[in-house]
DNA sequence: CGTTGTGCAATGGACAGACCATTGATGCAT
DNA sequence: ATGCATCAATGGTCTGTCCATTGCACAACG
């Protein structure tokens, strides 16, 4: 037995075997204490990035502090380079670092991106886990705390670039292209989550907006006439601190697209099983 | 020419070298055009990354499905298992994939884990991205909201449940565990989230709560009193569908809260700025 | 003296090949 | 049937190697 354990126990993957050997050794022979550990079977790439994360919690890596090379890394933690790789892949995943290349270069904490709320989101959304209904109505929902607090606390600045917004808007055509009004869109909420003075509001809105949008645009539903009176009025409306009448024209407005993206998803998804049917007769 | 090419074009790497020659070569040749295109320089694990995720929009993935082998999918790809094994860890990290080992194992496409958002906007706070004060008025915001369709859509069988919530809260001791008061509250707010029956409303709740809740046990602010007596006024407030009253206790409740957190934030930022200024001095 | 280029070292990115641990299936022995 | 040993598939990890990028120091040149 064991002529494999022994002989490993001199190379560097020492680390790691004993590990798994411990649970086993101390069920034997700490018969007083069942234990029944949880078995540690912590996959080294998150041993470290749970080690930089509790860095950052206790304040000792500051967003701009730079982690030491990978290949320093991995000697000091006794790992192989292509762990600290996937640990620094995970954490730059997770928007904590960012990697550089060249000299000076390393993996550097990172302010945060708020992109990945919105990324993580659209997961969930893509995998089935956020229905369209939910996302429109949410979005309806925090629209109208959205537009409360841009009431109370916008600046002229921001509603004269909500004002050049609308303008834009009236340039645009009003067939094909729908990817540019989008954007414009886009930019409308954005300006208004902006007004909240608030960033978690912001990040929420950011992402719900986004999402809804791309639907839009892939659902290939026709331009709103009365888009840009809508607008028009809404701008005016929080410029003017009408707090009620400003709600009522998001919520209605944002309401009305809500139906149409539902029908929309609606015979999408009639057309998508009828023609999963005939494939699935075809094979 | 291009006996480089052409013989890098066997090797694996052939993906990648030809793009910089390109760049090169047309700039020499192709006087008229002098291009300067912006010289892709995207990582390969980032282009699987795409790929598996456009598989997911499109439909072609679905959660369950099963991908290939990391082997399989490193010769299909034309790439080294590291990096197909990068990519899977980002997309392991996003949430994306489950990895299984063993026979029959690979890399599953899941249904999405709402806690992933969580993970995302605790990072935007650990790093400075949100306040705490953003946070806690966000926080009693989107309650509001929740209470509202709480009040509109709850079931008996969740009323039944809160009312245990707070009956078990009163056989807590007051002092010490307040992990295990925190806990009963995060099921609390997890409780009349579920009840909004909106899954996004749901997870930007469970996100707040859970940050917050994280501060109050690390702020070590004292038990309130009168929670208990809050927590079942509020039950029923939203047992009788008294809309505005429940909307107030809560928001009260949760201003209160922010308050006090507030004020823990500033005296031990107070403390830190402390700490370090004599640790500045010292060295 | 300043400018420019050139080589060098540091560092992330990627690859190849190997070995181990886990897991399920398969077949053999009891 | 039951249990045990073996085997193959697959993720997890390690080692070693090479390449591309980047910044810097230093030499060459005007």
């Amino acid at each position: 037995m064991s002529r494999k354990t022994t002989t490993v126990a001199t190379k560097s993957r020492a680390r790691k075997s004993p590990r798994r050997q411990v649970t086993a050794e101390t069920a034997a022979k700490d018969r007083s204490q069942p234990q029944f550990a949880p078995i540690r079977t912590k996959r080294v790439f998150e041993e470290i990035c749970e080690q930089v994360r509790r860095e950052m919690a206790t304040g000792s890596l500051r967003p701009g502090d730079k982690l030491p090379p990978e290949r320093e890394l991995a000697t000091k933690l006794g790992v192989s380079r292509a762990a600290v790789r996937e640990a620094l892949r995970s954490l730059e995943i997770a928007g904590v670092v960012g990697l550089q290349k060249g000299a000076r270069g390393g993996a550097f904490i990172l302010k945060g991106d708020p992109d990945l709320v919105t990324q993580s989101i659209r997961d969930m959304f893509h995998l089935g886990r956020i229905s369209l209904d939910n996302l429109t109505e949410a979005r309806t929902l925090v629209m109208q705390l959205a537009i409360q607090l841009a009431c109370e606390r916008i600046r002229p600045t921001t509603i004269a670039a909500l004002e050049r917004n609308v303008d834009r808007l009236t340039t645009l055509p009003t067939t094909g292209k729908a990817s540019e009004r989008v954007a414009m869109s886009a930019e409308f909420y954005r300006l208004i989550s902006q007004a909240t003075d608030n960033t978690v509001l912001q990040m929420i809105i950011e992402a719900l907006t986004e999402i809804v949008l791309q639907q839009v645009v892939q659902s290939n539903i026709e331009f709103f006439p009365n888009l840009i009176v809508h607008r028009r009025r809404l701008v005016e409306y929080i410029a003017s601190g009408r707090i009620e009448d400003a709600k009522k024209e998001m919520t209605d407005h944002l309401q009305r697209l809500r139906r149409h993206l539902m029908r929309a998803e609606r015979t999408a998804t009639e057309g998508k099983s009828a023609r999963t049917l005939t494939e699935e007769t075809s094979h």
